[in-house]
DNA sequence: TATTGTTATACTCTATAACTATA
DNA sequence: TATAGTTATAGAGTATAACAATA
């Protein structure tokens, strides 16, 4: 149990740490967003799988995955075959192509890691893995507690500004 | 310096982080957007400050900003002052209404951890706190390196494809 | 009826570029 | 000319809900 003061800080980590994703997707091919290459490292990592099981390991809904597969799949990096235990269901498949995409995509992110992190040590970055996994985990339990909390009060809104930048006045 | 495999697990935990994010943000209430709660949460904590160091604070565009602040400012929970200084600037101020706003997404987020790292140590949160800041560091410090990397194979795309379940047949 | 996926729609966040007003 | 901030526009990511096919 932590002090609420880590709690209020931890957040803003989070929201920061948004930087750091958006400078790793800025290395990515024009036509391979951060989203296509979460699919295709899943599926490099994982194997074949259901749309179910990738939606799962993405924790993204299911409709979300199934644009990022179909992306994927218009450009022959994967194939969507059928499931011959579940004809609803359709199993997905890294292509030769698909996995030479993974290849240059590992490239790509290990130079900027490797340069970015050159002064981390191969415990540190470790720590910082586990960290965050466990952190993904506390989260990923407890679908359950919905935590309502009391809302405020209301007030009128001139909803968008206009400028009022030094003094109005000229 | 750490290794490749070790690289793309951090990739891949970093994007995975994003759910902890959308977890975090569904608590907030409809009219406080995490970007809003962002700015809220640096002015509580900085004090008044010019829209660009603000912009550098949450680490994107300034025009990201500045559409996040007009949202506040619709609001009545801040206020954009003239800067005596400089009459292009504009000095950001916590009102009194942004203060209880800002008291209320506090008491959300940390009914919210409270709930979810119920098992983890202070030291533990520390830590975690500790590497993502550490890691935000080594990101933000290098604008140079545009790190770019050789092209792949064009490849013909079929863009959207369609329904291609089990057996096609039927 | 319930489940697997797909699609339509809407909303948030972001960056780029053009623009205004100061410096 | 250069800088501070705004706005218009476009693109990525996401969720909800309605729908199709199959279990």
């Amino acid at each position: 149990m932590a002090a609420q003061a880590q709690y209020e800080e931890l957040v803003r980590q989070l929201s920061a740490i948004g930087a750091v994703k958006r400078d790793l997707g800025r290395i990515l091919p024009a036509d391979c967003p951060a989203g296509s290459a979460a699919v295709l490292t899943l599926l490099g990592r994982h194997g074949d799988m259901r749309m179910s099981k990738l939606a799962e390991l993405l924790a993204v809904d299911m409709s979300v995955t199934s644009r990022h597969v179909t992306h994927l799949a218009a450009r022959g990096w994967i194939e969507r075959l059928p499931d011959p235990a579940d004809k609803r269901s359709r199993i997905l498949h890294l292509t030769p192509a698909g996995l030479d995409r993974l290849d240059d995509l590992s490239r790509r992110t290990t130079h900027l890691l490797a340069d970015r992190l050159s002064d981390w040590s191969d415990d540190e970055v470790g720590q910082l893995i586990r960290l965050m996994s466990r952190l993904r985990d506390s989260f990923g339990d407890c679908r359950s507690h919905p935590v309502r909390i009391p809302a405020a009060a209301a007030a009128p809104v001139i909803e968008e500004t206009t400028r009022t930048p030094a003094n109005t006045r000229k």
